[in-house]
DNA sequence: TCTAAGATGGGT
DNA sequence: CCCATCTTAGAA
C-alpha cells in the first residue's frame, strides 16, 4: 500500500476558511480526496470543481434562504456538505469560508489514485469511468449523506496535498445543470485540469 | 398533506 | 434524446 503519511499532508482548516470560494475551487485541483470507511482506503486526485457562493449566488442551494438541508454550508470551512440529488446521487461538497457564509465547492471529478480495486467493486459498472462525475465519484469513494457535516480533519474523509505536487494547468467554464440560475448560470466558476481525460471536454 | 423540480448518470 | 428515482422546499 502507498505510504500516505510520508507522501501527503492533510489540508488544514485555514485553507478552507479563506473568503474567496472561487480561489479555493481552483486551488483544490490537484489535491487528493481520501476516504477510509469500513477499513477500506480510497483516494482520488481532484481534477474538476465548481464554486457555489452563498446566499447571493442564484445557483447555490443557499440562495435567498436558510433551510435544514443547507445548514452545514453555514458552518466554518473544512467540513463536508453531502446531499442527495434526483433521489439517487450523493453529491460531495467542501464547505468554505467562515461561520455564517454559505459557500461550498462541489467536487465533480477525480482521477483514481488509491484503492482502485475497491472503487471498481463499489462502482459495479465496467463501461463508465471510475470517478468522473459528482455522483459517480461519491459512489467510488463510498461517500453518502451519512458524512454530511463531517469534519475533513478526521480519519474518515479528508483532503491532502502531495508533497511533490506541481501546479496544474487550469481551464474554466460555466457550471453544469444550473440553467435556472439566470445571469449566474454564465459565471465561469467551473474549473478543470487542462486536457485531463476525466474532465468533460466542453469547458465553456 | 401535496407536489414540482432538481448542482445526475446511464442507456438509446 | 429519454427517464429512473425520491428528497426537499414551498405551497395549500
Amino acid at each position: 500500500m502507498i505510504d500516505i503519511e510520508s507522501q501527503y499532508t492533510k489540508v488544514l482548516p485555514s485553507f478552507f476558511q479563506r473568503s474567496d470560494v472561487v480561489e479555493i475551487a481552483r486551488d483544490l485541483l490537484g489535491k487528493v480526496l481520501f476516504t477510509y470507511l469500513n477499513g477500506e482506503l480510497t483516494g482520488g486526485m481532484i481534477v474538476e470543481t465548481e464554486a457555489y457562493c452563498g446566499e447571493t449566488d442564484r445557483a447555490c442551494h443557499a440562495f435567498g434562504k436558510r433551510t435544514a438541508r443547507t445548514e452545514p454550508m453555514y458552518q466554518p470551512g473544512g467540513i463536508a456538505y453531502v446531499y442527495l440529488c434526483y433521489g439517487i446521487h450523493h453529491l460531495f461538497n467542501v464547505v468554505t469560508n467562515k461561520l455564517g457564509a454559505a459557500d461550498a465547492v462541489l467536487i465533480r471529478a477525480l482521477e483514481p489514485v488509491v484503492g482502485l480495486d475497491i472503487m471498481l467493486k463499489r462502482r459495479q459498472n465496467k463501461n463508465a469511468k471510475l470517478a468522473s462525475g459528482p455522483g459517480v465519484l461519491s459512489q467510488a469513494l463510498g461517500i453518502s449523506t451519512s458524512l454530511n457535516g463531517c469534519s475533513l480533519q478526521g480519519d474518515e474523509i479528508w483532503i491532502a496535498s502531495e508533497k511533490e505536487a506541481k501546479l496544474p494547468e487550469i481551464v474554466a467554464g460555466k457550471r453544469i445543470g444550473v440553467e435556472y440560475a439566470g445571469v449566474d448560470a454564465h459565471l465561469p466558476w467551473r474549473f478543470g485540469i487542462k486536457n485531463h481525460p476525466e474532465v468533460s471536454k466542453k469547458m465553456s
